[in-house]
DNA sequence: ATTAATTATGCAATCGATTGATAGCACTTG
DNA sequence: CAAGTGCTATCAATCGATTGCATAATTAAT
């Protein structure tokens, strides 16, 4: 175990004073450009690296940016993370990422874990049925930016990064529609998250928009787990009237649903046809292969991060925008194409 | 933005040294308890929070563990992570991921940043075809603490978190063997890794031990991608003695080239029997459901990140152990299962 | 030649918590 | 009563980098 290079033996060596050094390991214009160079070099050939911690004490910022999320384990947000990763890391921040396991009270305790290492920054999607705002006051109040992503909060000071979820609910259902579906089951989540609820009104507009009825009796709200899908293909199947196509706003959901009604004699998609939502690869691999909305994790991940990091670097207020909207798409696949058609 | 709270405050409010109230913070023996009591009543009520980076720049110590993994977005690589970050946020650790996205290179650069940024301790777990220590020896002469899992490299100084995937092969290709089997084909990765190379022995061993020859041509080197296993199924399909049987070393791999043999018009399993490696819930989907080896990633996870914190604390040291082997077993689906049998 | 302007470097305080050495005090005990 | 023993609490140095202000050195301008 060597000991640590500090800026003081590099200024001893070379008879310099570590305010030098400092200012040219950063860059500063105050400082000749030989005197850089001459610097930089033997910071390099001593083995120094900066302390970081010295760094952030007399900074008073961590470099470091907080994200916390209901789940890493799915594939989608693990894309998301894999955006935010890649950004953060060429920007030269640290992520520290916790998860929320969807339970507000681990979410509350994550933001104060959060709050007390000081992050930069914070980057969120919250769990399943948070609906207080209270433990990101914090945040607020001492000005560290706070950003929602996917599942959102809608706050004036706080930018969103979202997709159009009405939309995408909408070209779901229109696409069920046209497929000559009339009555389509609506499987979701929580309808306190953003996500959830703006489906449903997207799935509304589009069957206002068709004409057809809403019949609230077809809405199933549940926790999207897989045993979900699978408890709602039963209840499809034992309704009086027996309904042509289901809307589940989640892949892994819709896909146990699929699995379910095929085994309990219903075809998919002539008899029922269903629609996913997230692309996840699952939906490649279910036959028939599942139409989904296509939903850009990676870019997500990408945009919140590059959003913060700008804001912090002072490139652009993120109070000023206040939504970001990604662009996302239906993917048609065969679980959706009646054969009639 | 209010003014943040030092130990200085609430040492000149109790009319006591910041000495004191460090200690007391930090449960100190030689302080009095109502003085304890007195401080921490205080501290809380003031809105302390410890400054971190004072802490860890006198300390010396970051209270941070670096984790690299090849991927951040596999069902298998995100359950760990979860399972890590439960550990180390218990033990009040901080977390930094980052991925080498398969590539030695990145990975490269990734144990720098991590050097850099002075984690008191490392997880990895390597990338496809990283075949050198040096990148990692930086930790060693340092003393920081390293620690391999799943994908491992052999070092001394370093213990690995496993699962034991000679037997796992074993069991895979036993189980296959006693379905009929005589002609497996076993589908895998990179040789270098410990992974593969185990699993490949294992399989060499189940067949030696039902008196089957071992055919060469009979296993595929590929990246277990997707396309990989779409083209594997193809060349099974394509040979002049059609194989009975496949092991494939990754559920989505193994997935798809079940698909794909299903779409060429082979059956399965009673053309060919399917086993896969990692029960991704992928493997549940697909029809046939999937014969696989279920693997311990969320426990993985834990017992490295435990077992890093352990030394850490001086609780145990990752020197006597040298490696950790974790429970698999095979878990059998219809891929699998024979009709004739 | 003198002053002003510009550029480059150094001084010294500061960020906030930790910790080895030390002192004050109450009490015991021979 | 002096010396010894525990407790508690304080002092002051330290971790390493940053930065406002001062100063020195050089060049340009008058």
């Amino acid at each position: 175990m060597e000991k640590e290079i500090t800026i003081y033996d590099i200024a001893k060596r070379l008879k310099l004073s570590p305010a030098t050094v400092s200012r040219a390991l950063n860059d500063h214009p105050a400082i000749n450009s030989d005197t850089k160079t001459l610097i930089t070099a033997m910071a390099r050939q001593m083995g120094y690296r900066t302390n970081t911690f010295a760094s952030n004490l007399r900074r008073q910022r961590t470099n470091t940016i907080g994200v916390i999320v209901p789940r890493l384990n799915s594939n989608f947000m693990s894309t998301v993370l894999a955006g935010m990763e890649k950004v953060a890391n060429e920007a030269s921040y640290n992520l520290i990422i916790s998860q929320s396991l969807e339970s507000v009270k681990k979410e509350i305790a994550n933001a104060k874990t959060m709050f007390n290492s000081r992050v930069d920054g914070l980057l969120v999607s919250v769990a399943y049925d948070t609906d207080k705002f209270d433990h990101f006051e914090a945040f607020i109040k001492k000005g560290i930016p706070l950003l929602f992503f996917d599942r959102v909060i809608e706050h004036k000071q706080c930018t969103s990064i979202v997709i159009d979820n009405v939309k995408a609910g909408y070209d779901a259902a229109t696409h069920l529609i046209e497929q000559g579906c009339r009555r389509i089951v609506h499987v979701t989540g929580n309808l306190k998250r953003n996500v959830y609820a703006d489906r449903l009104t997207g799935y509304q507009q589009a069957l206002r928009q068709h004409g057809l009825p809403f019949d609230e009796s077809l809405v199933m709200i549940t926790d999207l787990s897989q045993e979900a899908g699978t408890e709602a293909a039963k209840r499809m199947q034992a309704m009086p009237e027996r309904p042509d196509g289901v809307f589940v706003t989640n892949d892994f959901c819709a896909v146990c649903c699929l699995i379910t009604l095929k085994k309990l004699g219903v075809s998919v998609p002539d008899d029922i046809a269903v629609v996913g939502f997230n692309d996840d690869p699952v939906s490649q691999v279910v036959e028939p292969d599942l139409t989904t909305i296509h939903y850009p994790g990676a870019k997500m991940g990408e945009v919140a991060a590059q959003s913060l990091i700008n804001h912090l670097n002072g490139l652009l207020d993120i109070q000023t925008t206040n939504k970001i909207i990604l662009h996302s798409e239906l993917v048609v696949r065969h679980s959706s194409l009646k054969s009639g058609k």
